[in-house]
DNA sequence: TCCACTTTCGTACACTGTACTGTAGCGTCT
DNA sequence: AGACGCTACAGTACAGTGTACGAAAGTGGA
């Protein structure tokens, strides 16, 4: 009927872009540990075994996952300001690690960099270089810089849902259990800070980002 | 012979403490997909279902394991020098995450903190309010400087081995690749920096952390 | 017509976590 | 003394995982 045969050279019907991006899709619904390759034929619509034609195996889907992950940030622009460069870099980095939550504990384990990945690296080395750091500074400036974004993003990522208001609904039941004053300094912050009603934790981003770039300053005698 | 009988009352010879121990070990050695039920039970020499008497699933054996990792970072202590306090913190943290760095990986997806972290958590916040901080300060501080550490443990366990001088023998080969002047900055900061015989990103840490420290201050007007 | 190549898939295997059930030995109570 | 129950451990079985191996169906070219 509608697609090709069985087994048929030609147009293929799947590509490695589609298994790609139906793992995308399944890992941002229901985690890394929803991403099964079962659970993927079959949301694409063939047979597991099919995928391997495309893929060497699932270490080189999450590989491919993060690079996907790498590409969806903003590149910064060599040439311009760089620190208006790395703030818009950094709050893309943020945004879009909390859109995929799962891709943060993949970047421990991944050891081939994708294309994409390397262009980004490679965009934001020229930028901090061009804006007048060394060598030695730009390694150490984006070292800071990525260790604040990806630290940031996985403590996010641990929180409950941080997903707008439900903040203090989920700390609440948690807190009643420290009543005991065994830990007073984690209750007041819970109630005073983490737990009042307007409180977002993804808004303290800016504030050591802010930090950070202000410290940052390139050249400058040793 | 030797231990008690099959299934006795009386002394038992496993305990919750020893199965978290073994687990922990065999994480260290093999990371954490070595960690399997069936592994580790034997590795502690009795049979699998038998961990499920001290442990209701293996979720909880996770648990246990952050928990344990925390346990093990230098608690800071309220009342001394919140800076050197802070500064000895994240030097034990860095350095025990750098030991068991599968368990980075763990913390996003943790939901109930173990009474070790909750120790100290209360712990470092109680340095640091009783250092001068406000309430509001003292998440921000927290948050920035866990940031950091994290941020850089993520990042130093995603190195291809980070144990002294290989690192240069490990990035030549990859370097080749890009020998075509598409990533010129990648290859420089590769070659200037990363491959010098004697360097180690692991010294890096300090930059950011001092960066961090000296523009934190607590108090002092808005 | 026939071959070779591309693309897809069926079967099978070793492995995972764990639900359910069984049972051996001890302490306790009557 | 006898019975009970509770503690600690374990056997079996099941649904799920990644994937090695090999078969097969269709297309394009000779």
């Amino acid at each position: 009927m509608t697609g090709a045969a069985k087994g048929a050279a030609g147009r293929p019907e799947l590509s490695r872009g589609k298994v790609l991006q139906k793992a995308l899709e399944l890992a941002d619904a229901g985690g890394i540990a929803a991403l099964s390759i079962r659970s993927l034929a079959q949301s694409i619509g063939t047979k597991p075994m099919s995928l391997y034609y495309y893929v060497a195996n699932k270490e080189e889907i999450l590989d491919g996952l993060v690079d996907l992950v790498f590409a969806e940030i903003s590149t910064p622009q060599a040439g311009s300001e760089w620190k208006e460069q790395m703030r818009r870099r950094a709050h893309s980095a943020r945004e879009v690690l909390r859109r995929h939550p799962w891709a943060i504990g993949l970047l421990e384990s991944r050891k081939a960099p994708g294309p994409e990945t390397l262009k980004h690296h490679e965009a934001t080395l020229a930028t901090l270089r061009e804006g007048g750091f060394t060598v030695e500074q730009t390694a150490r400036a984006y070292s800071l810089l990525d260790s604040y974004i990806y630290g940031f993003a996985l403590q996010e990522a641990g929180l409950p849902i941080s997903g707008g208001e439900p903040m203090a609904q989920v700390a609440a039941p948690i807190m009643e259990r420290f009543a005991t004053g065994e830990y007073p300094y984690l209750v007041e912050i819970a109630t005073q800070v983490v737990m009042q009603p307007d409180y977002d934790y993804g808004n303290e981003f800016g504030y050591g980002l802010e930090l950070i770039l202000e410290a940052l300053q390139p050249a400058s005698a040793a």
